[in-house]
DNA sequence: GCAAAAGTGTTATATGTACACCCATGA
DNA sequence: TCATGGGTGTACATATAACACTTTTGC
């Protein structure tokens, strides 16, 4: 009954890059460029319409993989965005957007070519529809999840240092943490527990191993998990 | 290209009740019977389907005053449910869900009849589709944002004491706040300022009587302000 | 040995919690 | 005057933040 609606899933996808020319780490999204009319030739977030018999967050998986090569680590619905007046012309299009974390090793294997390629999260170019607000709350989201949830481990690898875990707080809240006082609220917190080894190879004395715990979820979702 | 899904929206709407019977208040919420397959007879959240050029938040209010006669003083989307295999039958319809607030003056004028019934939130009766995990989610989600925000006050009206804003936060929370310490809390957060009246007729000592602070809004989401 | 990061200890401050106590009103 | 909720004061526990200090490595 009420056709012209169309249902299409994105995906702001985060990962921690290492920015040669500024030398520093910090946060990155991979975008698409727009092939077709509206808004060709513009970046735009990587998404796709929703299959007749798909799970929405199927929806999100298969076209972050089919567009940018990445498997996420963590995947969680952000917003549902369906302004009437939402795209310039063309059908009404409802976007269910999700938001998800990829691996730096990840984030290094992914396709890059001329349609797809990574931007700062912070300063993303000129995008397509309402692209930029859904950024900015993908961005608010995370910063604001980061304080009350595991979610930086989905960051990283199996194994990680304390000073690594560290460093995602600090790149995505952009403020300096103390070292001190961060190391006592991760192991007071258990969600993560020592290896036994030690990371060889820096510099400076190596310092301890942890891996994540495997009991619990990164973020609690209540009565969702899992969904 | 993608016929056959269709989007609608619900509402779980929220309000605090007096339960004459157990002389206690508590979360009610409003439920509108099913008269079509499936699930025909059954109790269900009111909603219905998105108008081609109607905002859907919209379409939340104008179904929410359509079957229940209510109108909220705080609305915000909840969640989308789109699982493919969600209906029994029938063609996909994806589930845009808000959820309600809206004061008990409200809920007194509200329709009520044979289709349309306050159930208890904690207890609600069998429930069409998905809707009873629905319900669950969002009473997670009223009593995790209960604890860092301002909603409680969109239970009450205009002005109110600081008994009343405890009772909202102990009824929804199911434990008891100790007095004193509350209203420090409120009155250092600035989230209320005093009428310079009091309530008489009550069967005590008079209480001050306070006022939402008009400056912020209830409940702080980011880049999403408004929408 | 020196620089730098890993890791430990100590203290000040803020926040949360429990509870004793006085105040003002109706009955 | 008594019961009851309104409202204030205070002590204690815990969490947070700041920072001095020791340890262990590469060079």
């Amino acid at each position: 009954m009420e056709e012209g609606i169309e249902v299409a899933v994105s995906t702001v996808i985060f990962a921690l890059r290492h920015d040669s020319a500024r030398d520093c780490t910090s946060l990155w999204m991979p975008l698409v460029r727009r092939v077709r009319e509206p808004y060709a030739g513009r970046w735009a977030l990587p998404g796709g319409p929703v299959r007749r018999d798909e799970d929405l967050a199927d929806t999100a998986r298969r076209t972050l993989v089919a567009t940018t090569a990445l498997s996420p680590t963590y995947l969680e619905q952000l917003y549902t965005f369906g302004r009437a007046e939402r795209s310039a012309s063309g059908p009404r299009v409802i976007s269910v957007v999700y938001w998800a974390l990829v691996r730096p090793e990840e984030a290094e294997r992914g396709i890059e070519d001329e349609n797809v390629a990574w931007h700062p999260a912070d300063r993303p170019p000129e995008l397509a529809f309402d692209h930029r607000t859904i950024v900015s709350y993908a961005l608010w989201r995370l910063r604001t999840k980061m304080e009350y949830s595991r979610i930086a481990q989905a960051f990283l690898g199996e194994t990680f240092t304390l000073a690594q875990l560290r460093q995602v707080y600090e790149v995505v809240l952009q403020r300096t943490l103390d070292p001190a006082n961060f190391r006592r609220q991760v192991e007071a917190s258990g969600d993560v527990e020592p290896t036994g080894e030690y990371l060889v190879g820096g510099r400076h004395r190596p310092p301890k191993l942890y891996r994540h715990r495997e009991a619990n979820d990164l973020a609690d979702n209540g009565p969702l998990t899992g969904l």
